[in-house]
DNA sequence: GGATCCATATGATCACAGTCATACACAGTG
DNA sequence: CACTGTGTATGACTGTGATCATATGGATCC
């Protein structure tokens, strides 16, 4: 429910000169400890907000496909503390931080819009976080498919790998494909094998 | 490192016409499905974003000690989805989301506040996120205990019992004092009695 | 057309977290 | 004072996720 983007992102990008760059699939666009970069919006592609845990786990703090916006809190931050990494050929437009700081002076309702847009990702990170919780593989997959957005018939298309997914949720893949297949054997979860995914079942 | 608060919610404090509330412990200053009360500051107590899950589990969402202050995304949303509940005796003022926005309009200044300091909650929480993303109950609990604030001498102090801590890593406190336990006898960690903690070892 | 890389599986094993039970200390209350 | 609720702690058992291994089909690249 709460957890798609009730702001939309492209309010935001009503601001001025904004850069746009290319990526490819592996390309970094900045690292951990890079001074911020400013506010990055993503038209094609994906790209994922990475860190290594000390015991060398790979840890995906967020994910922004199109029409996505992501690094908007390092704009108040002195260093990135994660890894942005495109994980599809990607476009994408990034507004500097000292740019975006000399327009909201500039216009006030700048800094209102970029409080909502910070709300709605704040949210959504306690949803996640929510999930994570969960102790049982099978309830976070569930939680996650659920809050995927819902075709006008009841399809659901997860706009990544399964793997990608596993990650999200803090489970290795092998833990995933188990409890996918274990709900598909159950009925709760039927697949057509390009991404789509139905559900039966309440959310609750 | 960026789980301490960089911003100070007093700055957010220079705002208009705040409501003093007085909560025993239990009471709560709202429910999931309310309208949004507005932003909350913590003077003294502390008080719990919870949810229960849909299997009975109870997760802690966001916990406020003094100091602290909550329910900023509510500001931007049209209901409350969690509750919000006092775990001692606590004094709280309210600044209602009507007259913040008010205060905005007037104020330019406070939507570029408010959203630096929704940055900072936003690193937070995905610090939070990063945590419960650690598959091992001590990995989990050495992180939490690692981002609490520092004493000028080595000692940390837990300002909340363990079995809240628990709740808060997505553990079962049985999880959580067995994993305490046995850093206890590993050395990493050491206890005096009454809430403080002494670290040895690395944080990576 | 191989050679590679990756996502998608599945099996075996083991460590460990969840669950249920029990116990004790302490605070607050009637 | 007894009574209750809560936090702290530990034991036994079970379920399940992590780990390591292995296999396959689909891309992509020379």
């Amino acid at each position: 429910m709460y957890d798609c983007d009730h702001m939309d992102p492209a309010q935001l990008a009503a601001l001025p000169d904004g850069q746009d760059l290319r990526l490819a699939r592996g390309d970094a666009l900045f690292r951990a400890g890079d001074p911020p970069l400013g506010l990055v919006l993503v038209h094609r592609g994906a790209l994922e907000l990475r860190r290594v845990s000390a015991e060398g786990r790979l840890i995906v703090l967020h994910r922004a496909g199109p029409g996505d916006s992501f690094a908007e809190a390092s704009l108040f931050e002195p260093r990135h503390h994660c890894d942005a990494v495109a994980t599809a050929p990607s476009l994408v437009t990034v507004h500097a931080a000292a740019a975006l700081r000399r327009a909201a002076a500039a216009d006030p309702s700048i800094g209102w819009r970029l409080a909502a847009h910070l709300a709605a990702r704040l949210v959504a990170e306690r949803a996640r976080a929510e999930r994570l919780a969960q102790p049982r593989a099978a309830d976070r997959l569930l939680d996650a498919l659920h809050a995927l957005p819902e075709d006008d018939d009841g399809l659901r298309h997860l706009g990544r790998s399964w793997k990608t997914l596993a990650a999200e949720l803090g489970l290795t893949h092998e833990a995933t494909y188990r409890a996918l297949a274990r709900l598909e054997r159950a009925g709760l979860v039927r697949r057509d094998g390009r991404g789509g995914v139905r559900l039966a079942g309440p959310p609750a």
